[in-house]
DNA sequence: ACACAACAATTGTATATACAAATGTCAATA
DNA sequence: TATTGACATTTGTATATACAATTGTTGTGT
């Protein structure tokens, strides 16, 4: 359904305007998707990107900023966010010898493991999410949106 | 900056992954614009959609489910968002004399008045927002964002 | 008229998020 | 080595949101 239905607008918008509305909403659609999803694995969205990064470290820790600088929500306590995790044994936290200001986060053996189990079914998820557009229709909106935000 | 370097992706994503962690990052570099655009006026995006569903109502008033039907952020508690907007003397609200389940919101003159101020603003921040795509090439994301939503 | 289900909104509670202030640590320099 | 400012994280507080339970009202069937 074209954005103007959906939002049952009165009035006639301009591209500009539609497609900040059109943003908003898809978001809405596609957050909805995501919370169902997560919703059987006691994980948030954030809390699944926090292990995504985690693990993309390869081995190595990453502190609190690092983590930060990555998620893709900014938000302003990653410190409880990390506690989450911590109280499910999917990562660890020490403070770094070096410089006792900052801490170092793992994600422990089980946080791997759960990370294994969603990557089938984040893919899947994915799939399903997409599948109204080919591939050189996701190509073409992918380079939209990151010419949209290059400022 | 394309969505991989962005969020400074270690592995290769193919697109329809990129498509959906593209649709976060846009979402929230979008958030972000609007949260700087509104805290001057001490509303929240939330509660400007209220008001400019009220404004369509063009005197006619609307009553819960309907605002909450027509938000573009489907959130549960619409009854302490127009405690808000009363409270700012942007609405009004009494009880359906023909049905006392009900409740009539009216936007009041003062709600009018604000609007009017921002129409230009958010229309404004709106082309800036979008300023790095051609008219063409947002009708296209327009488009290819309905598609990505017809399931 | 009465019981009961459906409806519309509100309230309570838990969790999430935003922002500022506080804590503890380190580095620079006088 | 004492002071100061910057850094990294944590904590406190206010607000926002999600969800379930509750309240009050209406319509329907008996």
């Amino acid at each position: 359904m074209s954005i103007e239905k959906e939002i049952k607008s009165t009035v006639k918008l301009d591209e500009k305007d539609k497609t900040v509305i059109n943003l908003i909403y898809t978001n809405n659609w596609l957050k909805e998707k995501a919370h169902v999803f997560f919703k059987d694995y006691d994980l948030s969205q954030e809390q699944y990107n926090v292990l995504r990064i985690l693990r993309g470290q390869k081995g190595h820790p990453a502190n609190l900023s690092t983590i930060q600088d990555r998620m893709l929500n900014k938000m302003s306590n990653t410190t409880r966010l990390i506690d989450k995790l911590l109280k499910k044994d999917l990562v660890t936290r020490q403070t770094c010898a070096s410089n006792r200001r900052k801490i170092e986060i793992f994600i422990t053996k089980k946080g791997l493991n759960l990370l294994t189990e969603l990557d089938q079914k984040v893919k899947a998820s994915n799939i399903e999410i997409t599948k109204s557009l080919s591939n050189s229709e996701l190509s073409q909106l992918n380079k939209l949106l990151d010419k949209l935000r290059a400022q």
